[in-house]
RNA sequence: CGCGGGGUAGAGCAGUUCGGUAGCUCGUCGGGCUCAUAACCCGGAGGUCGAGGGUUCAAGUCCCUCCCCCGCAA
């Protein structure tokens, strides 16, 4: 079976590595472009187009698939292709290409968390399980059909960069099992309830701006799932500072006012009902410490006693 | 060549402007005080100041080169 593989961060190359091992047919690969990121400027390779070279795989990168792909891929002439994180929607003219269709792997439990970032938003709306759906792809977002699924429990506090890592090896798994259901012509497909669907947008930094009226655990739950990227983060007495890792904690006060704020003791900080402790933090400039540990070189200014740039 | 901050004891920082004995808080080790303690008091150990080169009587500090970490912007 020719396969065509399309994705792009470390969650696609996971699952491609998993076809190239069990000794599928990677005919080609299409992934983004590379692009300038980082500091500097300098093009960065996507993890699936760095793993595809390795093993001798045509890569193409265009633009917009929809248009300058086409040609390409009706050349590999793919039976199937697969899709993952790969970050362009399909148009019916790509989806008609593969005589067996498009199979995408979701990292979530459709119909639930449909759309580009369904791991961060589990986690932000404080979700005790997730899991990754197969489906057949279709024109639109995360709605075709159904075929495998199996959930994934949420561990307390895991941040949406572990619970990735963790859904992609699960991910690559079901793909396999998927593969060879499809192989068999035994694979079931099952519509998805539009009933119980939910769709989250696309990630962007103002997505991971505090607001501390809301109550500690949302603000929790959408510290762990922003972190590693675009991160949470709130003005503070010491500047910008991003919010890595938290917990719930006793107090009340004003939200955004600093409970605590020592070596001793760490940093508490109110929130709309409760208080957050913070227990990993970065100012800008330093890198990620527990906030104790910043304390020790940066006490809290005095007056200052909110989390805002006003002293 | 996108803009910018940083690398000094196990941790977090000051000291660099203007060269002249390596500092602070915490931790750690020993001792003391206390019914007791993450409290308090006394004492100690622990540093090639990111690397290399240069200037100088003298470099953490000034000059050149390089490595590494990070914030913003994309």
């Amino acid at each position: 079976m020719r396969i065509v593989f399309m994705g792009t961060p470390d969650y696609a190359a996971t699952a491609l590595k998993a076809l190239i091992e069990a000794g599928h047919q990677v005919v080609g690969v299409f992934t983004q472009p590379d692009k300038p990121k980082g500091r500097g400027g300098k093009v960065q390779e996507p993890p699936v187009k760095i793993l595809a070279r390795e093993h001798g795989i045509p890569v193409c990168q265009p633009r917009r698939i929809r248009t300058e792909g086409v040609e390409a891929l009706k050349t590999l002439a793919p039976d199937l292709c697969v899709t993952a994180a790969f970050g362009q929607i399909l148009s019916q003219e790509i989806l008609d290409i593969p005589p067996l269709g498009t199979v995408n792997v979701h990292a979530s439990l459709l119909p639930k968390y449909r759309g580009s970032s369904p791991v961060h938003w589990a986690i932000v709306e404080g979700e005790s399980v997730t899991g990754i759906t197969t489906m057949m792809t279709d024109a639109g977002i995360d709605t075709g059909d159904i075929l495998l699924q199996a959930p994934l429990d949420i561990k307390p506090g895991e941040t949406a960069g572990e619970l990735t890592d963790r859904l992609a090896a699960l991910g690559a798994g079901l793909l396999l099992k998927t593969l060879k259901a499809i192989g068999e012509g035994k694979c079931p497909r099952t519509p998805q309830d539009e009933q119980e669907m939910s769709y989250f947008p696309l990630l962007t930094r103002e997505t991971g701006a505090i607001d501390w009226r809301q109550p500690a655990s949302s603000i929790v739950n959408r510290i762990h799932g922003l972190n590693p990227w675009p991160s949470a983060f709130s003005p503070s007495p010491w500047g910008q500072m991003k919010l890595h890792r938290a917990e719930a904690a006793e107090g009340s006060g004003r939200p955004g006012q600093i409970l605590v704020a020592s070596p001793k003791e760490g940093l508490v900080v109110a929130a709309g009902e409760g208080a957050v402790r913070l227990t990993s933090i970065q100012a800008a400039g330093g890198r990620a410490m527990a906030p104790s540990d910043f304390l020790r070189g940066h006490p809290l200014p005095e007056g200052a006693e909110q989390m805002s740039g006003e002293a």
